[in-house]
DNA sequence: ATTTACACGC
DNA sequence: GACGTACGTGTAAATC
């Protein structure tokens, strides 16, 4: 076989990809996307060109013998960016994995190493290929040497053979050196006869060959300026042929046979591709040995019989259920892995097990699962209290990382390195067509994530302490999932009647609204269709459109707020809106959720989805039940205590956010403020607008107000343009006066933008993380957004944290009290109880103090409660 | 089955 | 593979 040798430019493919690709980065924040064009470049090399010899040169520091000659070479040229510097590394990491030779030599470019080499390859009966960026590189194409240039994109080529060259520019691969000493080049800052441009340079070399000939028979250059131009500059276009001429004979100490290329070193690829988050390639890797070893070995026994040997004091449990809401989804089966083994056991073979029972609920022996939360109610719908959790790998994945925690256990895992889990969907089916497959399949598929666990809870608890979120994980996370479990389980009581009745009148509102409304367009059409109203709207009705959405009219809130004037049916559309929310997501949604017999509401608090630590809920989701408007306001009224003798009771932080922000930024008079517990929106207005309290109209504490909101938040100026209705450039005065009132605030401001860039991630009061990875977006708004992230995320991520400590605080204290007051639901700053009516003075005195004291900070915590018969009442 | 527009809460 | 506006969830309509 034919000796083949590749050499590749490594720091022009390097450049062109990072400049060819959006700033990809992995989820660390660091940046990827000139590794992964590196990468994706070297792949195509090594399947298309199957090369025997391989080498990648680099250039070394940043002065060369060229300096010499002209010390201005490659002057003027932009500093490596360090988004770029930074991946050089990682690039040099790859060719060794990849066991590929890389080479640089103080005082010369890549160029020269590979014009020598190539030299060498060619006189040994190489067949010789060169990758680069560059197209100086095609001076060395010869009938052995073919050069290759990326265009575009990064692996999209231009192949330059002598005969390319020759169609191109009717030049030889040699006359590419003389075409540069005419022309020169202004990325190497190579000078050039000035006004000899391409198309000059080439008719002048098809008449005269080459720079040397030309200058000794300049009298017969057709043109007198030009004439004149050559003559003056002579030196310059001999200098700048020497400057673009790439060296053939650099000192070098290795022989070619020393390139063979062989093959990669699969571990230690897969390796850096994880780490570099290089899922797609991952997935075309095969998998290292270890690895599939472990796959095979999830060897796994069938348990339909539950012997004590079979539970060990620290195991692995993994419950499985098909759909997503456990609170009506069958168990399909359980996984569990520990010392004596791997084992699938039958749903029903465990829930009429007494061994099984005694060890779920004995609190000694030890359990690793996957959602805590989910598993305990699996349980519990089948009467086993289950006991002893230790860990759980899908709360730990999310602290973690909060932005990469996806629900599939299979998801997960590979995130933590460990790819032998199939997905749920690729076992189970999705959509309509989720369906348990015969049992030895899904019995493997449960067996494998039991297996999984365990080793996972290993990986992780290393991360956890690295990062030092053990205690956020022990001491909050953990036993808040247990809360958790306890209040969906618990469940909130609605009256039925009362909803209906409702429902009943809301819908004779909406037929009437319908009618005026329908009047008024003068056809009928479907109010709830944006499409259908933005016609009616703005081509039957002829308003003036404000603002369009990708497909249409905009018929947003906003907009219609500023048409009500100009036509009577706009304030009914917007009344009609409002009713038809309650209507369909809130009176029918909740009669749809309810459960039949018990009239109870079972709600499920995700804990590991949102990107500051807040709690979502869904199914349906308790947290967003109306306030604001006093016809929603009223749905509240259905919420009702479980018994007669009990009440609802609220407790809500005020101002939590702010007070946060007050302790972290260590700001003197937003402290002051809360110290001396002032109207927080009067007190900013009167710091910037610089009156004193009294003198704050309504006006200037409204906008005050929008202020913080957009502080805690996070928003721009633009979003506080959009509620103050300002323009954006007020807005940003705004701001600007906000800060200068609170310096601390600006100071920590600055601070933490500069912590996040550093570092990558921010973090809250209790080490919960969030990696921000836009913060050195190059683009304006991405980075933007990045920066009021960093900003934001310690605010709302710590009142996160507080509520969530107060919540342990609170069950803790209603368990240490003997109460029988219960938690039903968090809502983001506030707690609702059930209390039964003797509790009440209790409640009243205890659930304050303990969420008032669930941390201390440098200014105190407020808690306002009400109680009442219904949600609403409590207010 | 998936996407879009809208509206509710904090 | 881009990223346009705090974060979520749910509904209906429209589109595939």
């Amino acid at each position: 076989m034919k000796k083949k040798i590749v050499l590749i430019d490594g720091n022009s493919v390097a450049y062109r990809a990072f400049f060819a690709l959006p700033l990809l980065s992995n989820s660390k924040g660091m940046h990827t996307n000139a590794v992964y064009g590196f990468t994706m470049m070297l792949l195509k090399v090594l399947k298309e060109e199957n090369p025997t010899h391989l080498l990648v040169a680099f250039d070394a520091g940043k002065t060369t013998f060229r300096h010499k000659t002209y010390d201005e070479y490659k002057g003027g040229r932009q500093k490596t960016p360090p988004e770029l510097s930074e991946q050089f590394p990682y690039i040099r990491e790859l060719l060794k994995a990849y066991g590929i030779a890389q080479y640089e030599l103080e005082n010369y470019e890549a160029d020269d190493i590979i014009g020598t080499l190539s030299l060498q390859a060619e006189k040994d009966d190489f067949e010789v290929k060169i990758y680069s960026g560059d197209k100086d590189l095609t001076q060395l194409a010869s009938e052995a040497t073919t050069v290759c240039i990326t265009r575009k994109g990064i692996t999209d080529i231009e192949v330059y053979t002598p005969a390319h060259i020759e169609e191109k520019y009717g030049l030889t691969p040699e006359q590419i050196i003389d075409m540069k000493g005419l022309m020169g080049d202004s990325s190497d800052n190579i000078p050039g006869v000035p006004g000899v441009g391409e198309k000059t340079a080439i008719k002048l070399l098809k008449q005269f060959d080459t720079v040397e000939k030309l200058l000794a028979s300049i009298g017969e250059v057709s043109g007198k300026k030009l004439q004149e131009k050559l003559e003056e500059h002579q030196d310059l276009a001999v200098m700048s042929k020497e400057l673009a001429t790439i060296l053939r004979e650099v000192p070098m100490d290795f022989s070619l046979s020393s390139l063979q290329y062989n093959e990669p070193d699969n571990e230690k690829v897969y390796e850096l591709f994880k780490e570099l988050g290089f899922n797609s390639l991952l997935e075309k890797l095969d998998r290292p040995a270890e690895e599939a070893a472990i796959r095979e070995k999830v060897s796994y026994e069938f348990a339909a019989e539950l012997k004590e040997e079979l539970f060990n004091d620290d195991s692995s449990f993994y419950l499985e259920m098909i759909t997503e809401n456990y609170h009506h989804a069958d168990v399909a089966g359980f996984g569990l892995s520990g010392q004596s083994g791997t084992y699938f056991i039958p749903a029903e073979a465990a829930f009429q097990s007494a061994v099984f029972k005694a060890w779920a609920e004995d609190e000694t022996k030890k359990k690793s699962v996957y959602d805590a939360k989910r598993t305990v109610i699996g349980l519990r719908r089948r009467g086993i209290e289950l006991k002893g959790i230790d860990f759980d790998i899908w709360l730990a994945s999310y602290l973690l990382n909060p932005s990469e925690s996806p629900e599939d256990f299979a998801a997960v895992a590979k995130l933590h390195g460990m790819q032998t889990i199939q997905s749920d969907e690729a076992v189970y089916g999705k959509g309509a067509k989720r369906k348990l497959p015969e049992e030895a399949e899904y019995a493997e598929h449960i067996a494998s994530k039991a297996a999984a666990v365990e080793e996972l809870k290993t990986i992780c608890l290393k991360e956890l302490e690295e990062n030092q979120q053990l205690e956020l994980f022990y001491e909050l996370e953990l036993p808040l999932a247990l809360i958790l479990a306890d209040m969906e389980s618990e469940g909130v009581q609605v009256d039925v009647e009362r909803l209906k009745e409702m429902g009943e009148e809301l819908k004779s509102k909406l037929a009437g609204i319908e009618q005026t409304i329908h009047a008024l367009a003068g056809t009928e059409f479907n109010i709830n269709s944006p499409k259908q109203l933005g016609t009616i709207l703005f081509e039957k009705l002829g308003l003036p459109p404000v603002k369009k959405t990708k497909t249409g009219y905009s018929t947003s809130a906003d907009v219609l707020e500023k048409l009500a004037p100009s036509h009577e049916i706009v304030e009914h559309i917007l009344t009609y809106r409002q009713l038809g929310k309650l209507q369909s997501t809130y009176i029918e949604g909740l009669l749809k959720v309810a459960d039949p017999i018990t009239h109870k509401i079972h709600t499920r608090f995700n804990q590991a989805l949102t990107q500051t630590g807040r709690l979502s809920s869904t199914e349906p989701n308790l947290q967003n039940i109306p306030i604001r408007l006093e016809e929603g306001r009223k749905i509240r009224q259905a919420f009702v205590p479980s018994n007669n003798d009990s009440v609802i009771f609220a407790a809500d932080y005020s101002q939590i956010e702010l007070r946060v922000l007050a302790h972290i930024a260590d700001d003197e008079k937003l402290i002051e403020a809360f110290l001396h517990d002032l109207d927080i929106h009067t007190a900013t207005a009167a710091d910037v607008f610089h009156v004193s309290q009294e003198e704050v109209d309504s006006n200037m504490r409204r906008q005050a107000k929008a202020v913080n909101f957009g502080i805690v938040y996070g928003i721009s100026d633009y979003g506080l343009s959009q509620s103050l209705g300002i323009t954006r450039k007020d807005a940003g005065i705004f701001i600007d006066r906000y800060l200068q009132s609170y310096p601390g605030v600006k100071e920590y401001m600055e601070s933490i933008v500069r912590q996040a860039k550093e570092k990558g991630f921010v973090t809250t009061l209790l080490q919960r993380r969030r990696y921000i990875p836009e913060i050195t977006s190059r683009n304006f708004n991405l980075r933007s957004f990045g920066e009021r992230t960093a900003m934001n995320t310690p605010i709302q991520g710590s009142a996160a944290d507080i509520i969530k400590k107060a919540m342990i605080d609170a069950a803790e204290m209603l368990e240490k009290e003997n109460l029988a007051s219960k938690l039903l639901l968090q809502v983001h700053d506030e707690l609702i109880f059930e209390v039964p009516k003797a509790e009440i003075e209790t409640m009243k005195r205890l659930v304050p103090e303990v969420m008032e004291q669930a941390v201390e900070l440098k200014v105190p915590l407020k808690v306002d409660y009400s109680y009442g018969p219904t949600w609403y009442d409590a207010k």
